[in-house]
DNA sequence: CCGGATGTTCACCT
DNA sequence: GAGGTGAACATCCG
């Protein structure tokens, strides 16, 4: 599920319990906790502090737990299937697997925030938390990337375009869909020379990647590109009718229109 | 049974 | 050391 759009949709949710005081954890998987070979006394030590703030850097969703002294920060990955739950109900109540049943098995971390229950639900079990994360791994958020910043990640850089935009220490918050989407809408190929970009097509990268979020936020999430339902063998690109290609760049199944992307 | 999945990380190569 | 690539991770779905 998860691309900066969802984790900031996550990030409303548990917003709406800023001042609330942390009861408890459970940690029902052991493994989601990070790094391998944390000790869940760290996370037990959590409980009795106040959340003050939450925060987000891309795809990471950070709690900032307690003041002074004690303060410490809780660091929410969600993996490909992860998403968080406010007393049993999402802020995205998407169903993403089609069988009805119960699926509190995949409940990784449940945190009890005055009365509410908060849990990480992720079936796939990619996802983790860590207590005090390191934010400096991550470049600048992409829903407020300038072109100046753009302009540095990918200066000097030999990698396709695409894989550059989905490093997450180069730039955070761009998943697999939002860089196929932001590409498509800028009408750049994924194959690119990252470094190789004009001073326009910069320019013009830059502000997409800020719109794209923008409107696919308002639409409702990363699954809501125009490209979305070409995003199968056969498909012709939306705007011009052209066959898509489907590649593997950056690691990924890639979808992108040669005629107009270029 | 098989391929693929909105992600991160680690080993390995240049 | 930095940058880059591809496999691995764990699980479910069509």
């Amino acid at each position: 599920m998860p691309e900066l759009i969802e984790v900031e949709f996550y990030a409303g949710a548990v917003r709406s319990l800023i001042g609330q005081r942390l009861e408890s954890v459970e940690l029902p998987d052991p493994a989601y906790l990070r790094p391998p070979g944390a000790s869940a006394e760290g996370l037990d030590a959590l409980a009795g502090a106040e959340l003050e703030a939450v925060r987000r850097i891309g795809k990471l969703l950070l709690l900032d737990l307690g003041r002074g002294e004690d303060a410490t920060t809780l660091g929410l990955r969600f993996g490909m299937t992860g998403r968080i739950l406010v007393d049993g109900s999402g802020p995205i109540e998407q169903l993403v697997y089609s069988t009805p049943r119960d699926e509190s098995q995949w409940d990784r971390v449940v945190l009890f925030l005055g009365g509410a229950r908060v849990a990480i639900r992720d079936p796939r079990r990619l996802g983790s938390i860590e207590v005090v994360p390191d934010e400096s791994m991550l470049g600048p958020d992409a829903a407020s990337l300038g072109v100046e910043d753009l302009a540095g990640a990918l200066s000097g850089r030999t990698a396709p375009l695409k894989a550059t935009l989905m490093n997450q220490s180069i730039i955070a918050g761009l998943g697999n869909l939002l860089v196929d989407e932001v590409l498509y809408r800028s009408g750049l190929a994924p194959t690119r020379i990252s470094g190789q970009l004009d001073r326009e097509e910069q320019r013009r990268l830059a502000r997409s990647i800020r719109s794209t979020i923008r409107q696919l936020t308002d639409r409702g999430g990363s699954h809501t590109g125009d490209t979305f339902d070409a995003r199968e063998p056969g498909a012709t690109c939306p705007r011009d009718g052209a066959p898509m290609r489907r590649d593997r760049i950056g690691g990924r199944t890639t979808y992108w229109c040669p005629s107009h992307q270029r």
